[in-house]
DNA sequence: TAAATTAGAATGAACATTCGATCTATTTAA
DNA sequence: TTAAATAGATCGAATGTTCATTCTAATTTA
């Protein structure tokens, strides 16, 4: 190919794995149907990844990534920590809402046998400082005490959910929503 | 008697594909896999259920309604609405977590290409007389106005989302952390 | 030209489902 | 009362399909 770098054609694969997961989910996609929608051969897939397994893992890697540092980019150490914690909140609900495709792959991801502990532990490590923000909050007595596992269920679970719903069409997020949520969350862990 | 030996044998089906489920996921779970775990041929499976998605369909419906008709024989509708709504609550969360298999099946399962559009407005009527009271709830200004299906993610999918993250060992919820939560997700709706 | 990349047919395993035979209990007929 | 008939329940081997993965040959790139 000319200008398709081997970057490109990855990409290209799990956006297409992506997509056809977060429609048809993990049984109805079979590699067959990725090599037809991204528009390759059969072997390059392997050629690129060692398996489907390996290629869903990455995929998942990717995501987790790509949310983890936009939501650490957008933390602003200087603000005050109750602001801090809600402006995590914010920015988790708006990048997951926006992309429900991403949102219901991962929520599907979460709920199966891929979710390894091994795997847990490479994402907790991902959102290090948000966690870290938000045990200083608790140790200041501006959240309340609840295990860190709780917390992070109503920030990123509820949020999934929430995608999920609508994509589902079941609920319509408006920004101005967005915001009463954040909010009543917000009520749920403060002191 | 006949009849009785038959619902002996559904049952063992839809305890074995439970139990396989909600450990290997839908993918991991074989029909034969299913057969042996259940102690049963091959054949009779498809004598009681059309097609492995028709079993997959019934566990479904089978949880569900035993957690509704739960949930609305627990509900005593002379209490205070603002009890009512805080038993619910309660319920749904107790209920779920004591039963982590369960929790985990109808996470996979809402979260999966199974829970059509069709499926999902069957599950909604099954919890009508809980709507109606959070509805009550709303009008009152006991608890804030946010959309049913919002509402419902405060519930339901956090004491879910919780569940499964007990069976992975990552929290250990006692009857004194889930008094917390039912506290912290009450503030997060009431007035 | 040599090495890397790509193609897609071929392979074999896993799987859902079917089928025909057999068994068991209940009803009917003599 | 007993024997035959019927209908449902049960079995597991056989079937045909789907699917992940591999292989070989062709093409591109360096």
């Amino acid at each position: 190919m000319l200008d398709e770098s081997g970057e490109e054609k990855r990409t290209k694969i799990l956006e297409a794995t992506l997509k056809l997961i977060s429609e048809n989910g993990f049984h109805g996609t079979a590699m067959s149907k990725v090599v037809k929608e991204a528009g390759v051969s059969t072997g390059i897939i392997y050629h690129y990844y060692k398996s489907k397994d390996e290629l869903i893992l990455e995929l998942y890697r990717t995501l987790k990534q790509k949310y983890a540092k936009n939501l650490m980019d957008n933390l602003d150490l200087n603000q005050p920590l109750a602001a801090q914690v809600r402006s995590i909140y914010k920015h988790l609900f708006q990048s997951t809402i926006e992309n429900q495709q991403d949102a219901i792959f991962l929520l599907q991801f979460a709920t199966s046998p891929y979710n390894t502990t091994e795997v847990q532990n490479w994402t907790e490590h991902l959102y290090k400082t948000a966690l870290e923000c938000v045990e200083k909050a608790q140790k200041e007595l501006i959240i309340k005490d609840l295990p860190i596992a709780v917390i992070g269920t109503f920030f990123v679970d509820v949020a999934n959910s929430l995608a999920q719903k609508q994509a589902a069409g079941m609920i319509e997020l408006t920004d101005e929503l967005i915001d009463r949520i954040v909010d009543a969350l917000w009520d749920a862990i403060r002191m």
